[in-house]
DNA sequence: CCGGATATTAAGCATTTCTTAGTATCCGAT
DNA sequence: ATCGGATACTAAGAAATGCTTAATATCCGG
């Protein structure tokens, strides 16, 4: 897996997950509607890479949270794509299963 | 906060807390000598934006999941690093806390 | 099979990053 | 207090990358 196919990856299966059209996508996204196509093929395959600010819209369009674009990892997909779901008292219950498992010299 | 602030905050708490000067992690993450304290420095004052594979070397040299620079929400960045620095049978119970916490129409 | 939607590509233009060379600032040793 | 080395920071031209436009290709329901 090259570089750039992690996050054409995960545009793949967000967007085939929405139902939305490379080009409906990049319009909601709020790019031009004379360049939404080519762009977003141009994402989704890998020939260019998107900014942050437009992967940050993209990830809007298709609720899932930001990081998920960069993550090759699927483990760590799936738990971000999960956290992006959770209420507050599920992000709670998390967040005290990490507080308890965590090494003690954590540093963040 | 800006959208180059997400990845510059983020490389900023990593860096100070892995104790590197912005050259050395550079050089580190294999970026030539010469070039590597300019960059460092551009990327982390936000006047450039380091390419994919780049933060992926960042990430390796200073031990965090390369999402973690992409994510502005700072609970989530938490999770992340986290994750990063759990063994196996803690991320089994992340997983197994997920399982039974993510709604039954969850899509991934 | 036709037609519209969707996907894909090439190439020149536009924008961004990288390199180089240099200045500024911090700080410990003398 | 100041010298010197390390660290931080910056400008600007060279190099690389993304964006727009104008197409062609492919898919698929009617």
């Amino acid at each position: 897996m090259d570089n750039s196919t992690v996050i054409t990856k995960r545009l793949l299966e967000a967007r085939l997950a929405s139902g939305l059209s490379q080009k409906k996508l990049g319009i909601e996204a709020g790019i031009d509607e004379f360049s939404a196509s080519s762009r977003m093929n141009q994402y989704e395959r890998g020939v260019h890479v998107p900014d942050f600010a437009t992967v940050e819209r993209l990830a809007s369009v298709l609720n899932v949270p930001t990081p998920y674009f960069y993550t090759r990892d699927n483990e760590l997909a799936k738990l971000i794509v999960s956290y992006g779901q959770m209420n507050d008292a599920e992000k709670d219950k998390l967040r005290f299963l990490v507080s308890i498992t965590i090494k003690p010299d954590f540093r963040y």
